[in-house]
DNA sequence: ACCTCGACCTGCAAGC
DNA sequence: TGCTTGCAGGTCGAGG
């Protein structure tokens, strides 16, 4: 479910609970996640302190004291729920079924953090802090989007000669790190291209950027900003830690919006599957 | 090297 | 009312 907002409004939720606090007892209740829970994984996160809780891409992850990382995905379902041990038993009703909750940290500062997944898409993995830059889920990611480093020239330069569309070319984290189908359709939309169009003509002769991957950027970063600013968006389960919704859902111009008015022009918002993946868009405002 | 697709899971809404 | 079908915010790994 969530893109790089959504991670970054629960970033923002956890931090509060789980920095500079130390992992009093870890409750596995479901190793079967992307990929099996290590039969240590307790053991090894017990007594260690969080240090600080940081974003790459889709991925929390959490510094610990013992020199590792904690690295989480919430996959398509994912999400973590905050008790901070001072609000009432009555606030709990409105969570949701507790049937997925897979994983239990407790905090030395009375804080419970639950991750819930119907899906188990999600993963969580320790690894020792030196061996992050080889870390394989990790390696091949670009980009972040919000970054100096991300520009039309480093957008353009990933997108050189490459045959696919746009669309699957923004969903590829090699070539920018955090965006989901709800994003890239957005940002097309926002730049006003289209994502049939072919990834390559973001970029002029020797991969240089044109004035197409200079849009594309621009609306990127500004429907992350404004995502983000919003608490994310709330399509069927995402919260911010503390329960409450995101609201950016109510912003989407294209993104589930299939026979809507088009917001920039007198056309219909059309629905294509690319990819295996649905495409929301406008062909009269997108070329 | 690049690209596409199936697979992994559960839940929910729409259609019959 | 039930059953079936399709769809969902991700991404890895196999195969072309």
């Amino acid at each position: 479910m969530p893109e790089l907002p959504e991670v970054e409004t629960v970033r923002r939720g956890l931090a509060p609970a789980m920095e500079d606090a130390r992992i009093v007892k870890v409750e596995v209740r479901h190793r079967g996640l992307r990929w099996p829970i290590v039969k240590d994984f307790e053991k090894r996160l017990e007594g260690q302190t969080v240090v600080g809780l940081g974003r790459r891409a889709k991925y929390l992850l959490a510094d610990l004291s013992s020199g590792e990382v904690l690295v989480m995905h919430l996959g398509m379902s994912g999400s973590f729920r905050v008790d901070d041990g001072q609000i009432a038993k009555y606030h709990h009703e409105k969570s949701k079924s507790t049937a997925h909750d897979h994983v239990v940290f407790h905090m030395s500062n009375g804080a419970t953090l639950t991750f819930n997944d119907p899906r188990r898409f999600g993963s969580m993995k320790i690894v020792p802090r030196g061996k992050m830059e080889s870390e394989p889920l990790l390696a091949l990611i670009g980009p972040e989007p919000l970054g100096n480093a991300f520009d039309a020239a480093m957008l353009a330069g990933a997108c050189a000669g490459r045959k696919t569309s746009l669309k699957a070319a923004l969903l590829d984290q090699r070539v920018v790190a955090g965006l989901g189908n709800i994003y890239v359709c957005e940002a097309l939309f926002r730049a006003r291209l289209s994502p049939k169009r072919r990834a390559a003509t973001v970029a002029g002769r020797k991969g240089a950027p044109n004035a197409r991957a200079v849009a594309l950027v621009d609306a990127i970063k500004a429907v992350l900003n404004d995502a983000i600013k919003a608490g994310g968006s709330s399509l069927r389960d995402h919260r911010r830690a503390d329960g409450s919704l995101g609201d950016f859902q109510h912003n989407f111009l294209v993104y589930d919006r299939e026979g809507a008015p088009c917001p920039g022009c007198k056309g219909v918002i059309r629905r294509l599957v690319q990819n295996g993946r649905s495409t929301f868009y406008c062909p009269g405002c997108q070329k």
